[in-house]
RNA sequence: GCCGGUGUGGCGGAAUUGGUAGACGCAGCGGAUUCAAAAUCCGCCGCUAGCGAUAGCGUGUCGGUUCGAGUCCGACCACCGGCACCA
């Protein structure tokens, strides 16, 4: 055997032989159990990074993992490819988002295929197909049918200069991303989903998935259920209009309503609108409210503004009345759009009350029984309360209660559950997206498109500006005749990509949107993706495949059994100061690291000019800092087992993996050495029949590291996910063959058995060297079909075990014991030895602790 | 601002249930091989003191619980992810 490792002929070896053994089609069998493994596919931007080639490595290794345990596993891959790149590539270089898309997928599925993923091909497809989006048009048309769509105004970014609607992505401190224009807040009418309807299943579920807590906390804080009280004040003042005549508010602190000073209402509410009737100053506060971003962060740090309508709100217990301001922080869609204010005992009302000089009124006594100091802020605890006549002294609960069943009594007011939870806005004024099957009649009717209607395809031949969906400027599209028009907007992304895990189990199917087979690989057993995506997508996700269950199409109540979340892949930055205070950055790969004697970085050159460049510290690989690491050069330079072995060597998969060429370096000087060692071993002779009853110490320790090997890996890929110490764990191995050098026909076979254990402990990180070994090893049979080994128990059972001798907490000796010893013995030996006798001299003896099989702790003072 | 996380040698990380801190790898240093270099192989490698045995210190900071804390509790600091039209 060639002790060369030679990657790139074995890789392309390799993968022509499954390939043409199509060994990673999936095919249903009721008598086999299904292993459903899904990476989160990929948005076609042009080619993979390594972000992409983390998450598929992951899911690569656990899906050959669950076949080589007899599994039938499915690992798919597609195409999330509808998308604002798309339309901004368009823009930029005047190429239809669909052909620019399509030529992006080809370069980046060949990407895919060199990296070896053993994905079954035959399911492929991208969202932006119409044998794929024409099911979620007809589904959508269902749900209308069903009453859980509806339309209603919200909120959007508006730029006025280009006439369009921006993503949050495109608003920057408040400005349009191109224009620059101060971006406004325009209300339009949208297309929603009834996901409010679904939010106390969507809770109650996530004790059903086998999910990070982390994940399913953020997913809790979201729905955000919480119990309160829903009440109203009468308003008095002029100009009243009937609509605004009653003003609600939610709250979920009903025990502070006696410290209501004030009332604030969202611009957008009735009650502001009918005040700027004769005050054009309140008219250009609301003016200025509309200004700025839309997203929640932008509101919860801009500065709090109000400004009073002069109306007066009358407080439902007391009859005191209080004015009624409009702020800014307070939104229409949010619940009532308005909010009742206890500046005593909330934050933000503090603020406010202390910006525009309000009352502040403390009601809730501090844990010493004390009016709280409200002098640096609200007193947000719980506590009993005060300066509410009846209700004094009550606790929380008890308040909660009273003044609840007051309101009631009164007629002003109900307890009530509330979600954080809004409905999902579903439609975007954009091209690049599934149309919307909706058509609009002459005398104003909204009417979902039927089947025979369906599709409705996107046209791919179009021109594409900043100014807005071409779609809005094709009468072709939209003008059905006799005063019909279509629906120009299109799909949230977030729709295509919450049920294309249910159509990979029948992504040929013509004639339905899912059939049998999906109930036979739902769920999925894990499902591998980024952290950002732990809240958004995997909640619309998860609500769609409620919604598919209650339309007959699914079985089960929940799409992703286990959920695996990986980290960022980071890396380096440089860059230079430019004249005009930007910065220039420069990829690592154009840059030259200089370190001092300990081999800690202290500067950078660029190569081209060897001048000195600025390091920026390390972050995420994106375009906007220039460090993303080419994969494509990596595979190229040292194979794709090279780089699948750095990326689960070099951190556990949630945690962000930094970039490291050294890394790379060292996960290929292992391949070779691993190569050169299987290679030396085959070259020494045949090993003879493995007779476990007349080892020597040597080879029982091999045998001992080679089992404990097996156990370890086992555990690490199958329960921890933790491919960094399984690789350890076998690197560990590796070091202990390469210096064992027994080679007796026993001495052999001990080896051999070692050597095997590497070769398919290994095999689903580097598939392609380990396919070659194992037919270097003498295999028939090829290494994707072998049977990951079984740890044998009665190889890892020890004579003598060491433990440690501690005195008051302190290592002081080590002990090599029986182990079987008794507590006695151990402690008579640990008393004996010599440092710890130094140690204990002169003091007295209070209690030895012995933890079997651990230490020793001998407390003394 | 709100929600969720992370913090361990020069670096990436390990320590799985409260029980030996630093496995494995990278970098560095010393040596072998070589005309020389690359590659490869062997050895050393948390900090401080010491020739050494060994001792002291050490897991972001401060405090607590415990015979024993990287691990549990409280407060704080720094950084990262998400915040509903980026995907």
């Amino acid at each position: 055997m060639d002790t060369q490792y030679t990657p790139h002929v074995v890789e392309t070896a390799a993968q022509q032989y499954w390939d043409k053994n199509q060994c990673f089609k999936a095919i249903e069998d009721a008598t086999r159990e299904k292993f459903y493994c899904l990476s989160m596919f990929p948005y076609p931007s042009g080619k993979l990074h390594m972000g992409h080639v983390r998450n598929y490595t992951i899911g690569d290794v656990v899906s050959r993992f669950h076949r080589m345990r007899g599994k039938n596993v499915l690992q798919p891959m597609g195409w999330d490819a509808f998308g604002m790149p798309a339309e901004n590539a368009a823009i930029k270089n005047r190429v239809p988002p669909g052909d620019w898309t399509y030529q992006n997928i080809d370069y980046m599925r060949s990407q895919l295929k060199a990296l070896g993923f053993a994905y079954d091909w035959s399911r492929e497809f991208a969202t932006c197909d119409v044998d794929y989006y024409r099911w979620e048009q007809w589904f959508f048309a269902k749900l209308v049918d069903k009453g859980l769509v509806y339309k209603k105004m919200a909120t959007v970014n508006w730029d006025p200069v280009d006439n369009t609607v921006l993503a949050n992505e495109q608003v920057i401190d408040g400005r349009g991303w191109r224009s620059g224009a101060l971006v406004e807040r325009k209300e339009i009418p949208l297309w929603f989903l009834k996901i409010t309807d679904y939010a106390d299943e969507l809770l109650a579920d996530l004790d059903k998935v086998d999910w990070p807590e982390q994940v399913k906390t953020m997913q809790r804080n979201w729905i955000g259920k919480s119990k309160g009280v829903e009440l109203a004040f009468d308003v008095v003042g002029e100009h009243i209009v009937d609509e605004a005549d009653a003003l609600r508010v939610y709250t979920t602190r009903p025990d502070t309503l006696m410290g209501v000073t004030y009332v604030a209402v969202a611009a957008g509410h009735p009650l502001a609108r009918a005040a700027t009737a004769d005050n054009p100053e309140l008219a250009a506060f609301l003016e200025e409210c509309s200004k700025g971003g839309t997203s929640e962060a932008d509101l919860a740090t801009m500065e709090k503004c109000g400004m009073p309508t002069g109306f007066k709100a009358v407080h439902p217990l007391t009859g005191r009345e209080v004015p009624v301001y409009v702020a800014n922080f307070v939104l229409m869609e949010y619940g009532t759009g308005a909010v009742m204010a206890v500046p005593a005992h909330d934050q933000r009302d503090w603020e406010f009350a202390t910006k525009y000089n309000l009352p502040i009124e403390p009601v809730i006594a501090n844990e010493a029984g004390e009016t709280p100091d409200l002098a640096q802020g609200a007193y947000t605890e719980h506590g009993r309360l005060i300066n509410s006549g009846e209700f004094d002294g009550l606790d929380f609960e008890e308040a909660f209660q009273a003044i609840a069943a007051k309101l009631e009594s009164q007629g002003h007011g109900e307890v009530k559950t509330n979600f954080r939870l809004r409905d999902w806005g579903v439609a975007r004024q954009r091209y690049w997206g599934a149309p919307i099957p909706v058509k609009y009649g002459p005398e104003g009717q909204t009417v979902p498109l039927t089947d025979e209607e369906l599709p409705v395809a996107l046209p791919l031949e179009v021109e594409v500006d900043a100014t807005g969906s071409p779609l809005k400027k094709m009468p072709a599209f939209y003008d059905l005749g006799d005063g019909w028009t279509r629906e120009t907007d299109t799909f949230d992304t977030f729709m295509e990509s919450s049920w294309y895990y249910a159509r990979f189990a029948c992504a040929d199917n013509m004639q339905a949107m899912l059939d049998e087979r999906a109930d036979y690989w739902l769920p999925v057993d894990l499902y591998i993706g980024g952290i950002e995506h732990a809240i958004l997508h995997l909640l619309y996700a998860r609500f769609f495949h409620k919604l598919m269950r209650d339309f007959g199409l699914v079985k089960s109540d929940e799409p992703f059994q286990r959920l695996l979340t990986q980290g960022m892949v980071i890396a380096e930055t440089f860059y230079r100061e430019t004249d005009t205070g930007g910065k220039d950055w420069f990829n690592p790969a154009d840059v030259e690291v200089k370190r001092d004697d300990k081999g800690r970085p202290v500067s950078a050159i660029l190569m081209n000019d060897g001048q000195p460049v600025q390091m920026g510290g390390i972050e995420k690989m994106s375009k906007s800092k220039n460090n993303g690491v080419d994969p494509q050069a990596m595979i190229d330079r040292y194979g794709a087992d090279t780089v699948r072995l750095f990326m689960m060597f070099a951190a556990p998969p949630e945690q962000s993996l930094e970039w490291s060429d050294s890394g790379v370096e060292g996960a290929n000087r292992f391949l070779k050495r691993l190569w050169r060692l299987v290679a030396e071993h085959v070259n020494a002779g045949t090993p003879g029949e493995l007779d476990v009853t007349s080892l020597s110490d040597e080879q029982k320790t091999l045998r001992r590291k080679t089992h404990e090997t097996i156990s370890k890996a086992s555990d690490d890929v199958g329960r921890r996910t933790t491919f960094n110490t399984a690789i350890a764990a076998v690197m560990e191995l590796s070091n202990a063959i390469g210096r064992f050098e027994d080679t007796s026909p026993q001495g052999l076979a001990v080896a051999r058995e070692a050597v095997e254990a590497c070769v398919l402990l290994l095999a689903p990180i580097t598939p392609h060297a380990c396919h070659a070994l194992w037919q270097e090893l003498g295999h028939e049979e090829p290494a994707i079909d072998a049977a990951w080994p079984e740890a044998d128990e009665s190889a890892m059972v020890k004579d003598s075990i060491e433990l440690v001798v501690q005195v008051n907490g302190k290592l002081r000796a080590r002990l090599e014991v029986a182990a079987d010893a008794s507590k006695d013995t151990i402690e008579a030996l640990a008393m004996q030895n010599e440092n710890v006798q130094r140690h204990i001299e002169g003091k007295t003896l209070r209690k030895v602790i012995v933890v079997p099989g651990k230490l020793v702790n001998i407390v003394a003072n």
